[in-house]
DNA sequence: TAGATTGTTAATCGATTAACAATC
DNA sequence: TAGATTGTTAATCGATTAACAATC
């Protein structure tokens, strides 16, 4: 499944090459076609160095003299982060953080497509999230027996139950993306993304009575 | 500002912490008194060492022989990390994303008070968020000179204008949370945590294509 | 050609792990 | 006391930066 063209590479570098990504986008919006690892540098507060190092991890994408090709960039980065096929998503929890993941579109852009929304809420069942109608989390193991999801978004604002996990790895789920409390642990090994927001903002705390002041 | 019993230390050590917070919380919540570095570790998939290491940097909060009492060390931990007092924080966008933060009961657990939420939808002035009213990004100048909220949390589907961040800080904004596209920066050296969805997600595509059958 | 900028190696830096003495 | 487990140092590992030769 992995592109065997790329070598498999560090979680830090991957998380950098999806920001590199996200600032050749940008660049490409603003019709610029080639840019240096220094300009990029001092756009992205980082060093010239790690940006040649994390690019040439992969192969050489640049030119000496001229740089690299924006778009030619970011394309191959786009094959190496996986972003040349698409993936079809569903929710888990119809709530606000459902709702406002459904309904950015900025993922389906980047090949992500949601192709249902689960719940177990009475209320919620049957009512409409974009395109998407409700469903009661009760047919969630006939639709994935049918539609084959690959990704399940927990956007539940408590814990679901462990064995869930488990189960929806059984029926195909090859990666999870957790907003959830809980931990997700599989028998196999499928990759669980975790977004806890609770820790980001007390890192925000930490920093907020520890960085003031500083250049 | 920041608490001078404990040192500064790498934002590594920092993001650590806010889980082990999160483990001794739910360790706390089923009764449990103390806890080793070791159950610990297992518990979290890291190394007893590097919690011991991590903790110690601070200050010894342990006794040989018998490990951690839970409550004890989930509160130094709190004050570490800015705990021990209150936040106001104000919600830039009243989306779904918007809806799902203020709602979100577990970070006013933590002190973070939801003060104010803005938006410039006509629509959306006057409506309800819990106990809040949204009001007009007009009003949030005169809102912020008289109560003086701590944070800002930029929920806006597309890009805000980035004189907003620089005005938010001149009135007293000591951090931002940011969900939208768009770099914050300051004058001021105010420190920004940002919560880059499409960033995490584009990581998820990857270990999907490159971590499978790992063990 | 000269100038610019990559690709790549070597040096540095910081973070993690291992090990064990200290001590409850 | 003996056993358990921390506190802490030293060793290892990996990631970042600096430097410069290669080359467009």
């Amino acid at each position: 499944m992995a592109n065997p063209k790329y070598k498999k590479a560090p979680l830090v570098v991957i998380k950098r090459l999806t920001k590199y990504y996200r600032y050749l986008g940008d660049l490409s919006n603003t019709g610029i076609e080639r840019v240096s690892s220094s300009y990029l540098s001092e756009k992205m507060g980082c060093t010239a160095s790690q940006i040649r190092q994390d690019l040439n991890f992969f192969g050489g994408f640049g030119q000496q003299g001229y740089g690299y090709h924006v778009k030619q960039l970011s394309n191959a980065i786009g094959d190496i982060l996986g972003l040349d096929r698409k993936y079809s998503v569903i929710i888990l929890g119809a709530g606000y953080l459902g709702h406002a993941l459904a309904k950015y579109s900025n993922f389906s852009k980047r090949g992500f497509v949601f192709t249902g929304i689960f719940d177990i809420n009475p209320d919620l069942i049957g009512t409409k999230v974009g395109d998407l109608t409700v469903m009661h989390t009760d047919d969630l193991i006939d639709f994935c027996k049918s539609k084959k999801p690959d990704i399940a978004v927990f956007a539940l604002p408590k814990t679901a139950s462990p064995e869930l996990a488990e189960q929806l790895v059984n029926l195909g789920i090859k990666g999870f993306w957790n907003f959830s409390h809980m931990d997700i642990q599989t028998s196999k090994n499928v990759p669980v993304e975790n977004v806890h927001l609770s820790e980001s903002l007390m890192t925000l705390a930490y920093r907020i009575n520890n960085e003031e002041d500083e250049q």
